[in-house]
DNA sequence: GTTAAAAGTGGACAAAGTCAACTAAAGGAG
DNA sequence: CTCCTTTAGTTGACTTTGTCCACTTTTAAC
C-alpha cells in the first residue's frame, strides 16, 4: 500500500477527529456526555437491548458500563426490567424522560450539522454526504 | 437542510468515532496516550512549536498541557527552550528520543491503516481516500 | 506609566476509565 | 442430575484524564 494514501488516510483522521471533537463537546451543553448520549441513543434504537451489547458496541468496559446505567436509571432516563426468560439479563428501555432528553439532543446536534455546513449549496453537501456513504460502505465490506 | 441528509451525516459520525476509537486504542501499545502522541506529532510537524498553539489546535486546556509538557520533558522526549524575543513562551522541540517515539508511533499506525484496509483492492482504497480528500476540502472551504 | 492581554504554572478537584475479584444464572457434556 | 464453563452484571480500589480557578511573569497597547 502507497506511503502516501497511508499519509492522506492518516490526515483524515487526525482531521476527523478534530472533527468529532467539537461535535462532542457541545453535547455537554445537556449536563450528559457523549458516552451517556450514546448510551441512550443505542438503547432507543434497539429492541431488546442489553448492557452486554452496549459494552460490545460502545467498547465500554463492563463495570464503567454498569455504573453509567446505575446513574442513568438514578436519573430516570432509562428503566431496567430484569429478563423473564433470562433473569442474568436486563432489559433496558427509555423512560419518558429519557426519550425527552434523547429527543432534546436529537434536535441539539441536527442544529448543529446545519450550523456546520451553512455555507455550503446543497449540491457540495450531497458530494459530502455521499462521500461519507462511499466510505461508510466500503469499510462495511471489510471488516466493521 | 434536508432530514435525510442530517441523519446520514450523523450516522457516519456515529460510525466513524467507533473506527477512531479502535486505532487510537491501539496507540496504547507505546505506554502513550493519543494525546501525548498528538502532541509528538505536532511538535515535529512545526517549527516554531509552543504550548499555545497546541493548547488551541488539539483543544486542550492550558494546565492539563503544561502538566503533559512537564510530563514529556522529564521523560526526555521533548525540550523547552524559552524563546529569545519573547520569554513567555517555550520553544517546543522533540529530542533525539521523542523522534524516535514518534517514529515508532508513525509505523505502527502505518501498520494498522494497512491491516484495516487488507481485503480491500487497490482501486476500493482509492475511492476511499478520494471521498476522504473530498470531505477534508469541503469542510475547509467552509470552515475548519 | 498604567492597564490589559498572552503564556504558562500549580493546587484542588471531578469525571472518565480500568482491573480484578465476585455473585448468580444459564448452557451444556457426560 | 451434577459438574464445569460461559455469560451478564456488580462492586471496590485504583489510575488517568480533564477542568476550574487563582496566580506569576512578560509583552502589547493606549
Amino acid at each position: 500500500m502507497d506511503k502516501e494514501i497511508i499519509y492522506d488516510i492518516r490526515q483524515f483522521n487526525r482531521f476527523y477527529t478534530k472533527v468529532l471533537g467539537l461535535f462532542n463537546n457541545q453535547i455537554l451543553d445537556t449536563d450528559y456526555s457523549l458516552t451517556e448520549a450514546r448510551i441512550l441513543f443505542e438503547i432507543s434504537e434497539r429492541t431488546e437491548c442489553i448492557a452486554n451489547i452496549l459494552v460490545q458496541e460502545l467498547n465500554i468496559d463492563r463495570s464503567y458500563m454498569s455504573r453509567i446505567l446505575r446513574k442513568l436509571e438514578k436519573e430516570e432516563l432509562i428503566e431496567k426490567k430484569s429478563s423473564t426468560i433470562d433473569s442474568r439479563k436486563n432489559l433496558l428501555l427509555l423512560t419518558k424522560k429519557g426519550e425527552e432528553l434523547l429527543e432534546k439532543i436529537n434536535i441539539q446536534s441536527d442544529q448543529q450539522i446545519i450550523q456546520l455546513f451553512s455555507g455550503l449549496t446543497d449540491s457540495e453537501i450531497n458530494v459530502i454526504r455521499n462521500s461519507m456513504m462511499v466510505i461508510k460502505e466500503k469499510f462495511h465490506k471489510n471488516r466493521f
